[in-house]
DNA sequence: TTGAAAGCGCTACCAG
DNA sequence: CTGGTAGCGCTTTCAA
């Protein structure tokens, strides 16, 4: 089923066909009608790969997470795809798993179906991909890795101002042994964060004692790290974790083994993600502005008319401490 | 830059560099070489739609879902994909947040970009669509709508069944005042639920009392309709959420109006969703196996070699009720 | 307002 | 093993 054979049908060129299909209204409107009845009669829908590569350009954008089940990078697409819908681009979401390899297929497929525009909103990152993707030329933000260059753009959010709130605010009261829970991921704001940690569990005065701990992203890596690390003896009164997701799993570990929350152990997770305050007790954690990010992502990806080819920028995210009822003070 | 440049700067012809670029093992390994030197010299990737435009085939499977944020869609796409990627298939994976405009638009897109299969996992339906769909040939799989046909097969999980068991528990605990949250949307899964339920209140002795409310899908939507239903000065002992995403807000809303479960009111939900566990308490749910769906969405959808063309097929999954700390007897 | 025809970049078939 | 070439289905001049 092609165009040809609904401009037959229609006793019209392919031609027309075409522009009726693309509202090019240069078309005499009973000729319309006749092709839009073809249309329907023979249940014809447009090659879009024809389309694309006839058209040149795509209208489509891409978008490469770690992980989509993480609502913080859903909250990320779907603002995300708000803003493509409401100005006629597709999005395109691929999900790695944190695989360094899925992150090179995505990737290449990405640049293999021409998206007008790539977010790369990962932890896990191979160098030799930004230059990849500098040299496809695709227009290109990343989140929190690298630097910006000439198409690409760079969204970083001060990730280690969040966790020094947060060891701050902990510290203030009375906070004296401390674990970290993240993830598994080579690069990127996850080791940002922990590192922010690091330094900061430092610099504190009195020295407070300090484990870090990792295990998968997500509830069950949290619940197992922190399993792990409450099995070694360790005793901590503070628990931060690398986000709200994997503070979901450690709020699971502490309540089935006797621990209170947070009159027993105080627990913070990062990002905000709705489900912070639905969980019990509702998280004390670091707002990262999600829908912000999405539009930026957005802004930076769609060429707005006016814009001739803009240049790559690096886009600042400050973050900010909310207060919930998942930290007291010290014992 | 294209297949020509390559060829061109490799010395050879367009036909050589797409042999090597398919592994086509009839190429001399030197000039193989040359190929890819010229390849990556080039930065070249090659144009997925041009590809797909002459190779005829796809191998490309589409999932529409719902609202792919609710970890029950999340799991069938995960599964299907991993399914995919083993077997050489990408995904392509759209939601439609329940609304019907959106749902033909991402099923015209799919049959545009030519799926090789495409399911849509979706409780919203517009039932020219199937027809749709039909005439496109494309092998579809339906989860819980409409009947199977020549190219499409469906997916139906007896809800009824395991809203049953759920009402059949409950009342044995000597439950009398029930109340049934679910989220909007029209057709489909969801209104069986609601359906199921209404019909077993009916049935069971002595009569209960119940009421039924609905919101969007998700905690919030849950927290919302609970909150509305309790300010009516309606009382149940027992809440049934059409899922467990939405009993996550439910929970929320009882514990800050000092509602205890399962103490003052029993909660159920339904998908026992990893996050199930995670909540406080613990959900008695009914199981829907994801991963089974998902691998069986994949073998309705990919020719296993052998398979002429596999007719469309009607496959039942039974779900199963999970006992968990939300529920005890009435008060 | 409409038609004819030249590509878009790649695969696949036919020769050699 | 390699090259030449005819499409795949559509958009987009250029003419009419």
């Amino acid at each position: 089923m092609n165009l040809d054979e609904v401009a037959k049908r229609a006793g019209v060129s392919a031609a027309t066909v075409s522009r009726v299909l693309n509202n090019l209204n240069v078309v005499r409107d009973s000729t319309r009608e006749r092709v839009m009845r073809a249309v329907s009669d023979l249940n014809y829908h447009p090659n879009l790969h024809a389309r694309s590569l006839a058209g040149g350009k795509s209208r489509t954008i891409g978008m490469i997470a770690s992980n989509l089940e993480n609502p913080f990078f859903f909250d990320i697409f779907r603002t995300l795809e708000q803003d493509c819908h409401a100005s006629g681009y597709e999005v395109l979401a691929a999900h790695t798993g944190y695989s360094p390899e899925q992150l090179i297929r995505s990737v290449r497929t990405m640049i293999g179906r021409r998206v007008a525009g790539l977010a790369v909103i990962v932890s896990e990152m191979a160098p030799d991909l930004m230059e990849e993707l500098e040299l496809s030329r695709i227009p290109t933000v990343f989140y929190d890795v690298g630097l910006a260059k000439h198409h690409i753009s760079n969204i970083r959010v001060q990730y280690r101002r969040g966790i020094e709130h947060l060891v701050e605010h902990l510290h203030a009261l009375g906070h004296k042994r401390f674990a970290f829970v993240g993830h598994h991921s080579l690069l990127g704001p996850t080791s940002e964060r922990e590192q922010a940690f690091i330094e900061t569990m430092r610099r504190v005065e009195p020295a407070p004692e300090w484990r870090t701990v990792a295990d998968q992203d997500g509830p069950e890596g949290g619940r197992r790290a922190i399993a792990g690390l409450l099995d070694t003896g360790f005793q901590p009164t503070a628990v931060i974790c690398v986000n709200d997701y994997t503070a979901i799993g450690v709020l699971r570990e502490l309540r089935e083994r006797g621990l209170s929350v947070p009159a027993d152990v105080s627990v913070t997770g990062f990002d905000n993600i709705q489900l912070s305050e639905y969980c019990f007790p509702p998280l004390t954690t670091v707002h990262i502005p999600r829908d912000r990010i999405g539009h930026l992502v957005f802004e930076a990806l769609a060429p707005k008319s006016g814009d001739a080819e803009s240049e790559g920028r690096e886009i600042v995210v400050e973050p900010e401490l909310i207060l919930r009822q998942s930290v007291s003070k010290a014992i």
